[in-house]
DNA sequence: ACCTGAACACCGTTCAAGT
DNA sequence: ACCTGAACACCGTTCAAGT
């Protein structure tokens, strides 16, 4: 036992975290625990505190490794379409990604931190990059809006976004109660622009 | 020991769900254990399990009792004004109730029951009864739509202002913070009626 | 019948002891 | 230096034993 070098810290670190992707995929968040990460690695629960602080670090960076997917996934949207169907697509796309991560991404909001513990920076940075993202990529269809304005709606009709998708998804949805969800964030989005381009005309 | 009989079974309840309440008020629901709760009520821990199955019961009771301060909450709402200045009223009131009661309101959404509980009948009740009874009073505020189009929309709205609260509120928010939260639920809330409104002029 | 509290299984975390 | 695994404190839950 003791000193096998068979892996550096930074490999124990990927393992660690792609063992506890895992069974978060598989059984949710409540099934994640030291002794089943070490089973699944093949090394001891001391082995865990050795690149991690503990389990709300690691929980952390599991959240932060979502996160960066997502925006990932974000990404990939299509900028061949008329602009005020970009921010529908956008929502869409949000919606598939929480449906097809549902354990992962739900996580990210069901996991509080204790009240003593503060956010790390690099993890805000992370959230950051996924949301501030969205909002720029929202913020370029405006009309003539003042920039503040603009960031304000951009964030409003994502939360609004959001909340269908939280309220609505479960587990594992069928495709049919996909489509639903779709058109509701669609009844959402579509009106608001709407409105808010009525205003913008209206104020020129 | 035993047999003590001070209080009925019926107070017993009322007082474990009066001190897991107060708890999770100060201190979050990570917080509650049955040893304090016990503690707190001057009883030890099995008699805890005499009124309620086991923690995730009890904890199902104090998120129904939310849910009933929620709807009452929400029922004092002020009917004397304009119908779409009453979206924005129930609302700003939803925000409110989220904003004062942050531990309990947040713990609606965060605590979710392993995968093989399923959600008593008489709490997804409660829950119809809090939000079914928001999305009726939206659509009574609707023009000549038809009953399932209005009932989606009033789903959709309320969705995304719950979207807002739940991205924007932590522990205990400034007043000058929650009124800029009031005021990105108007951008939502005013600008989709507007835009909603619009479209039902132009299909009669 | 009502209530106790020791006992159990399981959890996250630590750290002296091995190589 | 790297890793182990026994030990600790704490958790939810049970149930034989008291009155």
């Amino acid at each position: 036992m003791a000193r096998r070098s068979e892996h550096s810290l930074e490999e124990i670190k990927e393992m660690i975290l792609k063992a506890a992707e895992d069974i978060i995929v598989m059984d949710g968040l409540q099934a994640l625990k030291v002794r089943r990460i070490a089973l699944e690695i093949g090394y001891t629960v001391g082995t865990i505190y050795m690149v991690f602080e503990n389990m709300a670090d690691l929980i952390m960076h599991v959240k932060g490794r979502t996160l960066d997917e997502l925006g990932d996934f974000l990404d990939e949207y299509s900028p061949d379409v008329p602009s005020d169907q970009q921010i529908v697509i956008l929502a869409k796309k949000y919606l598939e990604f929480a449906n097809q991560n549902y354990n992962l991404w739900s996580m990210i909001f069901e996991h509080r931190l204790s009240k003593d513990q503060a956010i790390p920076e690099w993890y805000q940075d992370k959230v950051d990059q996924a949301f501030v993202r969205i909002e720029k990529l929202l913020a370029q269809l405006a009309p003539g809006y003042e920039q503040p304005y603009v960031h304000s709606a951009a964030r409003a009709i994502w939360s609004g976004v959001h909340g269908i998708c939280i309220l609505s998804l479960t587990d594992r949805l069928s495709y049919v109660e996909i489509q639903k969800i779709e058109r509701n964030i669609m009844l959402l989005v579509e009106n608001f622009i709407r409105g808010w381009v009525l205003t913008s005309e209206s104020n020129h």
